[in-house]
DNA sequence: TGAATAGTGTCTGTAAGACAGTATTTG
DNA sequence: CAAATACTGTCTTACAGACACTATTCA
């Protein structure tokens, strides 16, 4: 079971490369990535926001190959001069399409196979960011063709490499958080009544939750505050208008919402 | 907010590489991954069992450089001939060093800067994995010199890379979803008894949880079956034993289980 | 019999679901 | 006034927590 390590190896070392005659320091002066045959590594950005009362995720239309004149996710490779890390690829990638600097950005998941790019083995980091529709501005930026926001409920155009599996990956992650989690707080705009809120949680569970139950889980949770004297007008009864406070970036519910079975 | 990009864009093509009058297969036979300048791309697995009553993560000690001599998780690079897809990397990379092949293994996160590693620009997928400790058999394996059980609860040793924090991750991971999931039936062998299994949840969670709710929630869940007549003996009365149905690989539980404050 | 652990019954507390009620605006 | 939406009150239900109780073995 559990062998007695220390006395097995203890006192010299297995054989391995670099040699152990070469310091660190000289290893490390020798060392040129390009001698080893390493994986493509790209990072892909589902990006959702709420339009017209739909659930839709940025997508563009690549310039180049492989996959040319085929919808994308947004992505590309880390720029080693322009990135520190892979998250500031994915806000990059990011802004270049939406102008959108401060996003709810999440890692979701790092495919990477041999199947999924043409050119060979390929791995790609996936982030997804939630953003407020209001003051996006589309950009296709360089290597696509084209940029629009998809609704993800009508059907999706054939997807480049295994996009489409990644959305759909997303999507339920997000439905999934959406259960006890605040996350869709960022899908609305700086200010939104109790109302727009829940109206967002319902677009992206699919399903009507109960006004009474949902008002009473945001309160004791204490996300909100009310801007005072801000109300959203129309032909009825006007609406409080509230704002997240800062530090509710995600709020964990200790139960699922489990709300009501029909749409 | 929302250009009307199907008149903008529609009809040509922004310029971009490779020119558009090369075909996709021109493309993909000119394509040559080592001319460009690409990040390191490896695996690395945080393997936990439980042993002797303590929760603990499997470490080796690196023969090669960098940080040749160091403590470091288990990992390394994919082999792009042995392996189909990075989830085969872990799998390989874990039985290399515990003789375990069906563990319950999840993609963690993935670590991607210019500061991690002394060679340059480096990404890393951590996966996390659980396994029960019996049956495990530890080999150093290639490029390691040394390989232990690391009880998370004592102070660690200096890690290579930052693989301190990329443990301390893992550690927070595993914690949370205990406390909705049923993870730690995967750190069992096969059969076990009900007072077993809230051992490993309490040792896991760091607390004491309520017996007659624990096995109420158990229960409730049908995650388990009896097997019938096998009992475990000792100075009291024999305990009824239980293995894991097939199909819950992993249980979500609606609620997070709440549990006593004191251990 | 006592020690030890296995296993159960039942009361309480908390938060969600259901749903009907009241409140405040415009037209 | 009616229509529409905002907001509240209250009863019920579900399930976790607390904790005492019973059960079955060995020495």
């Amino acid at each position: 079971m559990f062998l007695p390590q220390k006395w097995q190896y203890s006192g010299f070392q297995l054989t391995g490369h670099p040699p152990m005659t070469v310091s660190e320091t000289e290893y490390l002066a020798s060392y040129n990535i390009h001698d080893f045959d390493i994986p493509l590594t790209s990072v892909d950005v589902v990006i959702f926001t709420l339009h017209e009362n739909k659930l839709k995720a940025l997508i563009v239309k690549r310039a180049e190959h492989p996959f040319m004149h085929h919808w994308a996710l947004p992505g590309g490779f880390s720029d080693l001069q322009l990135d520190d890390s892979i998250e500031q690829t994915a806000y990059r990638k990011l802004f270049e399409k939406t102008q959108v600097s401060s996003p709810y950005l999440e890692q979701l998941e790092t495919v990477g196979n041999n199947k999924r790019d043409p050119r060979g083995w390929s791995t790609t980091i996936v982030y997804f960011a939630l953003i407020a529709s209001d003051n996006v501005t589309l950009q296709s930026g360089s290597g696509t063709s084209d940029v629009k926001w998809l609704d993800i409920e009508t059907s999706w155009p054939q997807l480049a490499f295994d996009h489409a599996e990644l959305l759909k990956n997303a999507i339920t992650r997000l439905r999934n958080k959406v259960e006890y989690t605040n996350l869709p707080l960022h899908l609305l705009p700086q200010s939104f009544t109790l109302s727009e809120l829940q109206n967002v949680f319902e677009i992206v569970l699919g399903r009507k939750v109960d006004k009474s139950a949902f008002r009473r889980r945001i309160r004791e949770a204490a996300l909100l505050e009310e801007i005072p004297g801000k109300m959203r007008l129309g032909n009825n009864r006007p609406a409080q208008m509230y704002q997240a406070k800062a530090e509710n970036y995600c709020h964990y519910f200790s139960r699922n919402i489990i709300g009501k079975t029909t749409k």
